[in-house]
DNA sequence: TATGAATGAGGTTTCATTCAT
DNA sequence: GATGAATGAAACCTCATTCAT
């Protein structure tokens, strides 16, 4: 799926694509504070530092920094998660890398995962499908990763398996961020994806029946 | 922690409930159509049966809605999964009903838990913890159901562990709701009981390490 | 056809009825002074007396303003033109009695007239057929009267000349309103309608080939 | 009257009379399908085939183009009609000829006709003396030809008449275009020419009181 | 001379909340 | 207790105009 096409007024691609990064820098520190709803127009072009005229050069509706906002996290995410993925590969030991190297980045975009999260659900019918299928890549990542531990024999497991366990590891990552107000007091980052990460492990690995 | 008070005009406390009750209802279905900002208080009062003025009678700000309403469905969610729990206690198979009873809970109030979810950050800074506090309780549930395996020698874990997997328990029955999007296609409701089920106990039970 | 309903969101008839009123004689009198798009709505409730929040419960859009001001024109102009039309009914002294009581209308609301005139473009796609449908029926009073004259044998005119004639007769009159910035120079009132009646009279009287 | 000087920026007075063609021409076609408020500064630099920079360098405020284009459709207006003009002069027959000529002629400009009848009000009050000046040279011209008329033996009417009637036929022919909505839907050109010529002459010409 | 990015005042409209009845 | 008309702050967005390049 191609990503939703954002109008400009402003012609010159390098500056659009310039400003737009200002943008939605501006716009993420403030939704992290306030919100998508709470926020204004007006403040996302002052933290952009620009005038809430040149805001509308860059987008047509506010709602437009929301899809990009996301859409900026979702790369961001998978983009860094993707990184130094090569080593190990069809290994537990690259499955058990890769968990808790997905873990840090999360901790390290907690705010943005907390964004994305929270605001996804204000994005008009027509972006929310470009911004799920992001979900969806970020899940393909883990699938990748398991098939090929199947492949290799390193684990035994059926495509619906691969599939819902992708998705847990998603979401239990995820997980540090939405529930950090009651993760981080009991758990630091290491003990997290210590923990987390044996029981993802465990989950996955037995074939016997419980 | 004691619930948050919500201040009403009305002194009739039979009446106060009677007309919350008829608000909360109103509101949670629009919540779900549109979302808590989206939603006008005017629309709340409609969809309740009375008017504006009526409405502010029985609350003070849009938000008590917002609480009230998040204050019900986390309610329900409990009171429904605590239902008939007794039975095999501290066993594997109580504990395994448990989860299977709590992910129905899920499937019926769905659109209840997506609400709860998407809507928790729109809550005031005041009101934000008493929620918080329920999802704590949530976890407290599934925590004494462990705590009990542990104390009859079912399982063997850590107070660490414990609170780490009640959360997991948590928050992969949630996914039943704000994944719904994508796991519905994948898999029936019993399908996916089973296989996170599964899942879930492996991650939990086994010893040795992986 | 039926007036294009303006919907309000205050329920009382009465009062609608009598706000309505109020916003009416506000927008008409800054509609003489700059023009439709010139004022504000935030004007428009001020002359009117009221807030800017109570001008919306009255109407949804600001044109709506536009219209109902020029509905209001139209029966006003036509109203006050129907008013003693009986006598003479049929006869040349009737005709030229109705052509001058309508100039005289037209003279008293010059300004109103005036507006009508020049805002009518403005109007959407959906309410400009409710008001030209009022000009037809600006027409039909004469076309009636001719029809009259020509049924008592006082006229001999075809059904094309009637209905010619009907616009022509409307038409000079408003344009005592929209070329009154020279016409005034150069005729009193009495003065027009005694040289248009001449006009019109012999115009639509005589059968000779010229 | 002399023409309103509308200041240019650029000195190369053949460019500015270039430029300014390709302006006119754009901004009527606008302003015949959205009017003058609803038209964009923008609109009219793109329509005029170069960018909103260049349109300023030509003109120093928006209303500069209403009042161009209304100048310009004056012009086109009376340079059409005072085409061919000179052949039976003084006579009824070239009376006749003029009226047809001019009703063709807004006929043809139709469109332009209605923009100028619509827009005027929009001018400031700087501007619009210029304008309706030009209203006048329109009655003008058939103040002339009615004189001559008059002086040739062919009519006999006072100076009031003459003026009178020379905006009676101004203001009939506008009439077909701002009328059109149902004046086309009853009549042809040729028969409205017909019928309204019948009309106007007869008015004009009769002597005995009716 | 031509461009178009930048500006920000000001427009329309919404909606939470109040309060007289 | 119930009503709903009134309020006005504040939201989003537009667009005429400027000015550096």
């Amino acid at each position: 799926m191609k990503k939703r096409e954002v109008i400009a007024s402003v012609k010159d691609e390098k500056l659009v694509k310039k400003r737009r990064n200002e943008m939605i820098k501006g716009a993420i520190s403030l939704f992290k504070q306030k919100g998508f709803h709470q926020t204004t127009t007006r403040e996302i072009a002052k933290a952009s530092g620009f005038s809430i005229g040149t805001l509308y050069e860059y987008i047509r509706k506010k709602e437009d920094v929301l899809y990009l906002v996301c859409d900026r996290i979702y790369d961001e995410v998978r983009e860094r998660t993707e990184q130094d993925l090569g080593a190990h590969h069809g290994t537990i030991e690259g499955l058990r890398r890769a968990i808790a190297h997905y873990f840090r980045v999360v901790d390290e975009l907690d705010d943005e995962v907390l964004v994305m999260y929270q605001e996804v659900k204000a994005l008009s019918k027509e972006s929310l499908p470009y911004v799920l299928n992001k979900e969806l890549d970020m899940a393909a990542i883990f699938e990748h990763i398991l098939r090929a531990c199947v492949e290799s024999g390193a684990l035994q497991l059926s495509e619906s398996e691969i599939r819902l366990f992708a998705h847990n590891i998603v979401v239990l990552g995820q997980m540090w961020a939405f529930r950090r107000w009651v993760l981080r007091k009991m758990y630091t980052l290491d003990e997290y994806i210590e923990l987390q990460t044996e029981f993802l492990l465990k989950g996955i690995m037995e074939k016997q029946r419980v």
